[in-house]
DNA sequence: ATGGGATGTTGACGGCGGTAACATCAGGGT
DNA sequence: ACCCTGATGTTACCGCCGTCAACATCCCAT
Protein backbone atom coordinates (compact mmCIF):
# COMPACT_ATOMS: atom_id res chain seq x y z
CA UNK A 1 0.00 0.00 0.00
CA UNK A 2 1.29 3.75 -1.08
CA UNK A 3 -0.42 5.29 2.06
CA UNK A 4 1.81 7.22 4.29
CA UNK A 5 3.60 4.09 6.22
CA UNK A 6 3.39 4.61 9.54
CA UNK A 7 7.06 5.21 10.13
CA UNK A 8 9.13 7.61 8.05
CA UNK A 9 12.27 5.49 7.38
CA UNK A 10 14.62 8.31 8.06
CA UNK A 11 13.64 11.11 9.83
CA UNK A 12 16.85 11.90 11.62
CA UNK A 13 18.25 12.29 8.65
CA UNK A 14 15.00 14.59 6.84
CA UNK A 15 14.56 16.63 10.21
CA UNK A 16 18.47 17.59 9.60
CA UNK A 17 18.21 18.34 6.44
CA UNK A 18 14.67 20.50 6.70
CA UNK A 19 16.37 22.40 9.62
CA UNK A 20 19.62 23.19 7.46
CA UNK A 21 17.36 24.54 4.95
CA UNK A 22 15.16 26.33 6.89
CA UNK A 23 18.21 28.14 8.96
CA UNK A 24 19.95 29.16 5.24
CA UNK A 25 16.65 30.92 4.40
CA UNK A 26 15.65 32.39 7.95
CA UNK A 27 18.55 32.09 10.18
CA UNK A 28 18.76 30.22 13.95
CA UNK A 29 15.98 32.24 15.08
CA UNK A 30 13.44 30.69 12.25
CA UNK A 31 14.38 27.31 13.37
CA UNK A 32 11.31 25.50 15.50
CA UNK A 33 10.47 21.66 15.88
CA UNK A 34 7.10 22.38 15.02
CA UNK A 35 7.77 23.83 12.13
CA UNK A 36 10.00 21.05 10.65
CA UNK A 37 7.87 18.16 12.03
CA UNK A 38 5.22 19.98 9.25
CA UNK A 39 7.70 20.25 6.59
CA UNK A 40 8.64 16.44 6.91
CA UNK A 41 5.15 15.75 7.16
CA UNK A 42 5.49 14.38 10.83
CA UNK A 43 3.96 15.09 13.95
CA UNK A 44 5.48 18.01 15.88
CA UNK A 45 6.45 15.42 18.85
CA UNK A 46 8.47 12.99 16.69
CA UNK A 47 11.41 14.79 16.71
CA UNK A 48 11.93 13.96 20.22
CA UNK A 49 12.70 10.30 19.23
CA UNK A 50 15.91 11.45 17.31
CA UNK A 51 16.81 14.70 19.36
CA UNK A 52 16.57 15.31 23.14
CA UNK A 53 15.87 18.43 22.40
CA UNK A 54 15.60 21.81 20.42
CA UNK A 55 19.70 22.30 21.13
CA UNK A 56 20.39 18.88 20.16
CA UNK A 57 18.97 19.76 16.37
CA UNK A 58 20.81 23.30 16.64
CA UNK A 59 24.12 21.18 17.25
CA UNK A 60 23.40 18.41 14.71
CA UNK A 61 22.99 21.82 12.04
CA UNK A 62 26.11 23.04 13.32
CA UNK A 63 27.86 19.77 12.48
CA UNK A 64 26.96 20.64 9.00
CA UNK A 65 27.45 24.30 9.32
CA UNK A 66 31.03 23.64 10.09
CA UNK A 67 31.57 21.14 7.44
CA UNK A 68 30.47 23.37 4.76
CA UNK A 69 32.60 26.63 6.77
CA UNK A 70 35.96 24.41 6.33
CA UNK A 71 34.67 23.22 2.92
CA UNK A 72 34.45 26.62 1.73
CA UNK A 73 37.72 27.26 3.09
CA UNK A 74 39.22 24.54 1.65
CA UNK A 75 38.40 25.40 -1.72
CA UNK A 76 40.13 28.79 -1.16
CA UNK A 77 42.87 27.14 -0.28
CA UNK A 78 43.13 24.92 -2.89
CA UNK A 79 43.49 28.38 -5.27
CA UNK A 80 46.68 29.37 -4.31
CA UNK A 81 48.91 28.59 -7.12
CA UNK A 82 52.26 30.02 -6.11
CA UNK A 83 56.01 28.76 -6.43
CA UNK A 84 57.67 30.82 -3.85
CA UNK A 85 57.51 29.46 -0.28
CA UNK A 86 57.26 32.24 1.57
CA UNK A 87 54.67 34.14 -0.86
CA UNK A 88 52.88 30.65 -1.00
CA UNK A 89 52.20 30.72 2.87
CA UNK A 90 51.39 34.05 2.49
CA UNK A 91 48.81 33.91 0.40
CA UNK A 92 47.35 30.48 2.13
CA UNK A 93 46.60 32.93 5.16
CA UNK A 94 45.20 35.29 2.85
CA UNK A 95 42.86 33.14 1.55
CA UNK A 96 41.88 31.64 4.70
CA UNK A 97 40.41 34.78 5.47
CA UNK A 98 38.57 35.24 2.11
CA UNK A 99 37.09 31.72 2.88
CA UNK A 100 36.09 32.32 6.21
CA UNK A 101 34.61 35.43 5.12
CA UNK A 102 32.97 34.02 2.12
CA UNK A 103 31.32 31.53 3.74
CA UNK A 104 29.68 33.82 6.34
CA UNK A 105 28.63 36.07 3.92
CA UNK A 106 26.72 33.65 1.67
CA UNK A 107 25.45 31.37 4.45
CA UNK A 108 24.50 34.13 6.96
CA UNK A 109 22.21 32.21 8.64
CA UNK A 110 24.84 28.65 9.02
CA UNK A 111 27.27 30.96 10.07
CA UNK A 112 25.05 32.90 12.95
CA UNK A 113 24.01 29.49 13.86
CA UNK A 114 27.35 27.94 14.22
CA UNK A 115 28.77 30.40 16.11
CA UNK A 116 25.61 30.50 18.47
CA UNK A 117 26.78 26.66 19.14
CA UNK A 118 30.60 26.24 18.92
CA UNK A 119 32.08 23.14 20.13
CA UNK A 120 33.48 24.27 23.04
CA UNK A 121 37.15 25.19 23.19
CA UNK A 122 39.58 25.18 20.10
CA UNK A 123 42.36 23.18 22.70
CA UNK A 124 41.16 19.41 21.94
CA UNK A 125 41.25 20.06 18.30
CA UNK A 126 43.42 17.99 16.31
CA UNK A 127 45.89 20.27 15.47
CA UNK A 128 45.72 20.30 11.59
CA UNK A 129 42.10 18.64 11.86
CA UNK A 130 38.68 19.48 10.56
CA UNK A 131 37.78 22.67 11.89
CA UNK A 132 39.09 26.43 10.72
CA UNK A 133 40.80 26.68 13.41
CA UNK A 134 43.18 23.93 12.66
CA UNK A 135 43.41 25.02 9.36
CA UNK A 136 44.25 28.51 10.55
CA UNK A 137 47.18 27.23 13.31
CA UNK A 138 48.40 25.07 10.27
CA UNK A 139 48.81 28.02 7.77
CA UNK A 140 50.65 29.87 10.81
CA UNK A 141 52.92 27.03 11.68
CA UNK A 142 54.14 27.13 7.71
CA UNK A 143 54.39 30.91 7.87
CA UNK A 144 57.14 30.31 10.77
CA UNK A 145 58.56 27.70 9.17
CA UNK A 146 59.63 29.60 5.79
CA UNK A 147 60.65 32.16 8.12
CA UNK A 148 58.20 34.77 7.29
CA UNK A 149 56.99 34.86 10.77
CA UNK A 150 58.82 35.03 13.54
CA UNK A 151 58.30 31.71 16.52
CA UNK A 152 58.21 34.56 19.33
CA UNK A 153 55.36 35.90 17.73
CA UNK A 154 53.99 32.66 16.95
CA UNK A 155 52.02 32.65 20.10
CA UNK A 156 48.50 34.44 19.97
CA UNK A 157 48.73 35.06 16.21
CA UNK A 158 46.29 32.64 16.13
CA UNK A 159 43.63 34.17 17.94
CA UNK A 160 44.12 37.58 16.19
CA UNK A 161 43.82 36.47 12.94
CA UNK A 162 40.65 34.61 14.21
CA UNK A 163 39.28 37.54 16.02
CA UNK A 164 40.48 40.02 12.76
CA UNK A 165 38.40 37.69 10.01
CA UNK A 166 35.63 36.67 12.40
CA UNK A 167 34.84 40.22 13.67
CA UNK A 168 34.74 41.36 9.90
CA UNK A 169 32.48 38.64 9.09
CA UNK A 170 29.79 39.54 12.28
CA UNK A 171 30.08 43.05 11.50
CA UNK A 172 29.07 42.57 7.98
CA UNK A 173 26.43 39.85 8.84
CA UNK A 174 24.36 40.63 11.33
CA UNK A 175 26.18 43.68 13.04
CA UNK A 176 26.20 47.44 11.76
CA UNK A 177 28.55 47.07 8.88
CA UNK A 178 25.58 45.12 7.36
CA UNK A 179 24.50 47.19 4.26
CA UNK A 180 27.56 47.61 3.02
CA UNK A 181 28.26 47.65 -0.45
CA UNK A 182 29.67 44.78 -2.16
CA UNK A 183 32.37 46.72 -3.27
CA UNK A 184 33.35 48.59 -0.57
CA UNK A 185 32.86 45.15 1.26
CA UNK A 186 35.60 43.33 -0.30
CA UNK A 187 38.37 46.54 -0.77
CA UNK A 188 37.61 46.76 3.26
CA UNK A 189 38.48 43.41 3.54
CA UNK A 190 41.22 42.95 1.18
CA UNK A 191 42.34 45.93 3.35
CA UNK A 192 42.34 43.72 6.73
CA UNK A 193 44.20 40.85 5.13
CA UNK A 194 46.81 42.81 4.17
CA UNK A 195 47.05 44.61 7.14
CA UNK A 196 47.07 40.99 8.93
CA UNK A 197 50.09 40.22 6.58
CA UNK A 198 51.89 43.44 7.04
CA UNK A 199 51.58 42.90 11.20
CA UNK A 200 52.72 39.47 11.21
CA UNK A 201 56.00 39.92 8.86
CA UNK A 202 59.02 40.75 10.39
CA UNK A 203 59.69 44.11 10.51
CA UNK A 204 60.45 45.15 6.78
CA UNK A 205 62.42 42.36 6.08
CA UNK A 206 59.35 41.29 3.03
CA UNK A 207 57.68 42.83 0.46
CA UNK A 208 54.46 43.92 0.49
CA UNK A 209 51.68 41.22 -0.89
CA UNK A 210 50.24 42.71 -4.28
CA UNK A 211 46.58 43.10 -3.71
CA UNK B 1 -3.69 55.27 50.72
CA UNK B 2 -1.09 52.72 50.53
CA UNK B 3 -2.74 50.41 48.53
CA UNK B 4 -0.82 49.80 44.94
CA UNK B 5 -2.21 52.85 42.78
CA UNK B 6 -3.51 51.32 39.86
CA UNK B 7 -1.23 53.69 38.08
CA UNK B 8 2.55 52.87 38.57
CA UNK B 9 3.54 56.68 37.13
CA UNK B 10 6.92 55.63 35.92
CA UNK B 11 6.47 52.30 33.94
CA UNK B 12 8.53 53.19 31.11
CA UNK B 13 11.45 53.82 33.14
CA UNK B 14 11.11 50.71 35.84
CA UNK B 15 10.96 48.54 32.80
CA UNK B 16 14.14 49.72 31.08
CA UNK B 17 15.90 49.31 34.13
CA UNK B 18 14.24 46.04 35.33
CA UNK B 19 15.06 44.86 31.38
CA UNK B 20 18.46 46.49 31.67
CA UNK B 21 19.07 43.99 35.26
CA UNK B 22 17.88 41.14 33.56
CA UNK B 23 19.69 41.54 30.33
CA UNK B 24 22.85 41.77 32.37
CA UNK B 25 22.00 38.70 34.50
CA UNK B 26 20.83 36.36 31.69
CA UNK B 27 21.29 37.96 28.54
CA UNK B 28 19.60 38.89 25.74
CA UNK B 29 17.11 35.28 25.43
CA UNK B 30 16.08 36.00 28.92
CA UNK B 31 14.27 39.27 28.47
CA UNK B 32 10.84 38.40 28.11
CA UNK B 33 8.08 41.34 28.51
CA UNK B 34 6.24 39.18 31.09
CA UNK B 35 8.85 38.54 33.42
CA UNK B 36 9.36 41.79 32.80
CA UNK B 37 5.62 42.63 33.92
CA UNK B 38 6.06 40.48 37.18
CA UNK B 39 9.56 42.23 38.17
CA UNK B 40 7.96 45.52 38.36
CA UNK B 41 4.63 44.11 39.57
CA UNK B 42 1.95 45.27 36.70
CA UNK B 43 0.51 43.24 34.43
CA UNK B 44 1.91 41.66 31.40
CA UNK B 45 0.14 43.66 28.78
CA UNK B 46 0.97 47.48 30.15
CA UNK B 47 4.45 47.38 28.87
CA UNK B 48 2.35 47.46 25.11
CA UNK B 49 1.23 51.34 26.70
CA UNK B 50 5.09 51.96 26.37
CA UNK B 51 6.75 49.54 24.09
CA UNK B 52 5.09 49.12 20.54
CA UNK B 53 6.51 45.49 20.84
CA UNK B 54 8.92 43.30 22.52
CA UNK B 55 11.90 44.87 19.86
CA UNK B 56 11.10 48.25 21.13
CA UNK B 57 12.22 47.39 24.46
CA UNK B 58 15.15 45.81 23.49
CA UNK B 59 15.88 48.85 21.18
CA UNK B 60 15.88 50.87 24.40
CA UNK B 61 18.06 48.44 26.66
CA UNK B 62 20.60 48.52 23.53
CA UNK B 63 20.49 52.64 24.05
CA UNK B 64 21.66 52.24 27.63
CA UNK B 65 24.37 49.29 26.51
CA UNK B 66 25.70 51.60 24.00
CA UNK B 67 25.96 54.15 26.52
CA UNK B 68 27.90 52.07 28.78
CA UNK B 69 29.90 51.01 26.36
CA UNK B 70 30.66 54.24 25.40
CA UNK B 71 31.31 55.13 29.39
CA UNK B 72 33.87 51.86 29.28
CA UNK B 73 35.92 53.47 26.29
CA UNK B 74 36.46 56.80 27.21
CA UNK B 75 37.33 56.34 30.83
CA UNK B 76 40.02 53.93 29.44
CA UNK B 77 41.14 56.38 27.09
CA UNK B 78 41.36 58.92 29.98
CA UNK B 79 43.92 56.52 31.25
CA UNK B 80 46.52 57.82 28.41
CA UNK B 81 48.87 59.83 30.40
CA UNK B 82 51.81 60.56 27.78
CA UNK B 83 53.70 63.46 26.37
CA UNK B 84 54.79 62.40 22.57
CA UNK B 85 52.35 62.93 20.36
CA UNK B 86 52.67 59.84 18.21
CA UNK B 87 52.85 57.61 21.04
CA UNK B 88 50.30 58.89 22.94
CA UNK B 89 47.96 58.83 19.86
CA UNK B 90 49.14 54.83 19.68
CA UNK B 91 48.40 54.53 23.32
CA UNK B 92 44.85 55.66 22.75
CA UNK B 93 43.83 53.54 19.61
CA UNK B 94 45.36 50.67 21.85
CA UNK B 95 42.94 51.65 25.26
CA UNK B 96 39.99 51.90 23.02
CA UNK B 97 40.36 48.45 22.14
CA UNK B 98 41.06 48.06 26.01
CA UNK B 99 38.12 49.33 26.76
CA UNK B 100 35.84 47.81 24.21
CA UNK B 101 36.87 44.46 25.33
CA UNK B 102 36.43 44.92 28.53
CA UNK B 103 33.14 46.39 28.74
CA UNK B 104 32.35 43.12 26.28
CA UNK B 105 34.09 40.47 28.68
CA UNK B 106 32.23 42.39 32.04
CA UNK B 107 29.07 43.27 30.69
CA UNK B 108 28.84 40.14 28.04
CA UNK B 109 24.92 40.07 28.56
CA UNK B 110 24.55 43.72 27.91
CA UNK B 111 27.44 43.39 24.83
CA UNK B 112 25.53 40.97 23.01
CA UNK B 113 22.27 42.88 22.76
CA UNK B 114 23.76 45.20 21.52
CA UNK B 115 25.25 43.89 18.76
CA UNK B 116 21.17 42.03 18.18
CA UNK B 117 19.98 45.36 17.66
CA UNK B 118 22.84 47.71 16.55
CA UNK B 119 22.06 51.19 14.94
CA UNK B 120 21.90 50.59 11.79
CA UNK B 121 25.32 51.98 9.72
CA UNK B 122 28.02 53.99 10.95
CA UNK B 123 27.72 56.51 8.01
CA UNK B 124 25.62 58.31 9.81
CA UNK B 125 27.62 58.52 12.72
CA UNK B 126 28.87 62.20 13.54
CA UNK B 127 32.33 61.95 13.16
CA UNK B 128 33.65 62.13 16.77
CA UNK B 129 30.22 61.28 18.04
CA UNK B 130 28.88 59.06 20.61
CA UNK B 131 29.27 55.83 19.58
CA UNK B 132 32.51 53.33 19.51
CA UNK B 133 33.10 53.80 15.72
CA UNK B 134 33.22 57.64 16.07
CA UNK B 135 36.09 57.67 18.72
CA UNK B 136 37.98 55.01 16.74
CA UNK B 137 37.59 57.11 13.54
CA UNK B 138 39.02 60.00 15.64
CA UNK B 139 41.75 58.61 16.84
CA UNK B 140 42.80 56.91 13.55
CA UNK B 141 42.58 60.46 12.31
CA UNK B 142 45.34 61.84 15.08
CA UNK B 143 47.26 58.78 13.95
CA UNK B 144 47.21 60.26 10.60
CA UNK B 145 47.99 63.77 11.85
CA UNK B 146 50.95 62.53 13.94
CA UNK B 147 51.90 61.10 11.30
CA UNK B 148 52.29 57.34 12.39
CA UNK B 149 49.63 56.53 9.97
CA UNK B 150 49.75 56.67 6.23
CA UNK B 151 46.81 58.91 4.90
CA UNK B 152 46.65 56.10 1.65
CA UNK B 153 46.45 53.16 4.46
CA UNK B 154 43.96 55.63 6.53
CA UNK B 155 41.09 54.14 4.10
CA UNK B 156 39.93 50.58 5.77
CA UNK B 157 41.55 51.25 8.93
CA UNK B 158 38.34 52.25 10.41
CA UNK B 159 37.18 48.70 9.85
CA UNK B 160 40.29 46.46 10.17
CA UNK B 161 40.31 48.21 14.10
CA UNK B 162 36.60 47.41 14.87
CA UNK B 163 37.14 43.50 13.19
CA UNK B 164 39.51 42.96 15.22
CA UNK B 165 38.74 44.44 18.56
CA UNK B 166 35.07 43.04 17.98
CA UNK B 167 35.94 39.48 16.75
CA UNK B 168 38.43 39.04 19.81
CA UNK B 169 35.40 40.48 22.20
CA UNK B 170 32.71 37.76 20.08
CA UNK B 171 35.16 34.97 20.57
CA UNK B 172 35.86 35.37 24.32
CA UNK B 173 32.25 36.33 25.12
CA UNK B 174 29.77 33.95 23.38
CA UNK B 175 31.91 32.07 21.11
CA UNK B 176 34.39 29.02 20.88
CA UNK B 177 37.23 31.16 23.01
CA UNK B 178 34.86 31.27 25.71
CA UNK B 179 36.84 29.59 29.21
CA UNK B 180 40.10 30.99 27.62
CA UNK B 181 41.62 31.53 30.98
CA UNK B 182 42.12 35.69 32.08
CA UNK B 183 45.92 35.32 31.94
CA UNK B 184 45.96 33.75 28.90
CA UNK B 185 43.15 36.15 27.70
CA UNK B 186 45.20 39.36 28.60
CA UNK B 187 48.08 38.30 26.88
CA UNK B 188 46.11 37.80 23.53
CA UNK B 189 44.29 41.04 23.59
CA UNK B 190 47.86 42.66 24.37
CA UNK B 191 49.40 40.67 21.28
CA UNK B 192 46.40 41.05 19.10
CA UNK B 193 46.34 45.76 20.35
CA UNK B 194 50.54 45.58 19.15
CA UNK B 195 49.83 43.57 16.22
CA UNK B 196 47.15 46.41 14.81
CA UNK B 197 49.52 48.99 15.75
CA UNK B 198 52.18 47.52 14.19
CA UNK B 199 50.09 46.69 10.93
CA UNK B 200 49.23 50.50 10.81
CA UNK B 201 53.02 52.27 11.08
CA UNK B 202 54.96 53.33 7.97
CA UNK B 203 56.90 50.21 7.74
CA UNK B 204 59.45 50.04 10.16
CA UNK B 205 59.67 53.94 11.41
CA UNK B 206 58.52 53.67 14.66
CA UNK B 207 59.83 51.45 17.78
CA UNK B 208 57.79 48.67 19.01
CA UNK B 209 55.40 49.74 21.89
CA UNK B 210 56.28 48.33 24.94
CA UNK B 211 53.66 45.90 26.15
C1' DA C 1 4.28 -16.31 16.15
C1' DT C 2 5.02 -13.34 19.29
C1' DG C 3 6.66 -10.04 22.36
C1' DG C 4 9.54 -6.18 23.07
C1' DG C 5 11.99 -2.16 21.60
C1' DA C 6 12.05 1.46 18.34
C1' DT C 7 9.45 4.83 16.19
C1' DG C 8 5.42 7.91 15.52
C1' DT C 9 0.83 10.12 17.30
C1' DT C 10 -2.25 12.53 20.33
C1' DG C 11 -3.18 15.51 23.78
C1' DA C 12 -1.85 18.14 27.43
C1' DC C 13 0.90 21.89 30.11
C1' DG C 14 3.09 26.26 30.76
C1' DG C 15 5.45 30.17 28.74
C1' DC C 16 5.87 33.35 25.26
C1' DG C 17 4.45 37.77 22.16
C1' DG C 18 0.54 40.17 20.85
C1' DT C 19 -4.41 42.18 20.65
C1' DA C 20 -9.03 43.64 22.13
C1' DA C 21 -12.33 45.05 25.53
C1' DC C 22 -12.83 46.89 29.71
C1' DA C 23 -11.39 49.52 34.25
C1' DT C 24 -9.31 53.28 36.52
C1' DC C 25 -7.50 57.51 37.10
C1' DA C 26 -5.75 62.44 36.38
C1' DG C 27 -6.40 66.84 34.50
C1' DG C 28 -8.52 70.48 31.74
C1' DG C 29 -12.52 72.98 29.79
C1' DT C 30 -16.99 74.35 30.86
C1' DA D 1 -17.87 71.74 40.94
C1' DC D 2 -18.44 68.63 37.24
C1' DC D 3 -17.72 65.59 33.66
C1' DC D 4 -15.39 63.70 29.83
C1' DT D 5 -11.50 62.46 27.47
C1' DG D 6 -7.15 60.44 26.93
C1' DA D 7 -3.49 57.99 29.17
C1' DT D 8 -2.51 54.08 31.66
C1' DG D 9 -3.31 49.45 33.56
C1' DT D 10 -6.09 44.86 33.75
C1' DT D 11 -8.33 40.77 32.14
C1' DA D 12 -9.09 37.47 28.84
C1' DC D 13 -8.06 35.60 24.79
C1' DC D 14 -5.29 33.88 20.46
C1' DG D 15 -1.67 31.18 18.27
C1' DC D 16 2.92 29.90 18.55
C1' DC D 17 6.53 27.40 20.83
C1' DG D 18 9.20 23.40 23.55
C1' DT D 19 8.40 19.51 26.23
C1' DC D 20 6.34 15.47 28.31
C1' DA D 21 3.33 11.36 29.12
C1' DA D 22 0.28 7.94 27.37
C1' DC D 23 -0.92 5.45 23.66
C1' DA D 24 -0.47 3.34 18.75
C1' DT D 25 2.04 1.04 15.29
C1' DC D 26 5.43 -1.62 13.27
C1' DC D 27 9.79 -4.44 12.70
C1' DC D 28 12.83 -7.82 14.17
C1' DA D 29 14.86 -11.33 17.00
C1' DT D 30 13.89 -15.13 19.65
Amino acid sequence: MTTTPYHHGNLREALVEAAVEVVREGGPEALSLRELARRVGVSHAAAYRHFADREALVDAVAERAMEALVACVRERLATVDEQDPVTRARRRLQQIGVGYVDFALAEAGLFRLLFTAYPEPPDGTDPDGEDPYGLLNAALDELVAVGYLDAGDRVGADVTCWAAVHGFSVLNVEGPLRGMGAANRDAALTGLLLGIDRGLGRRGEWPELTR
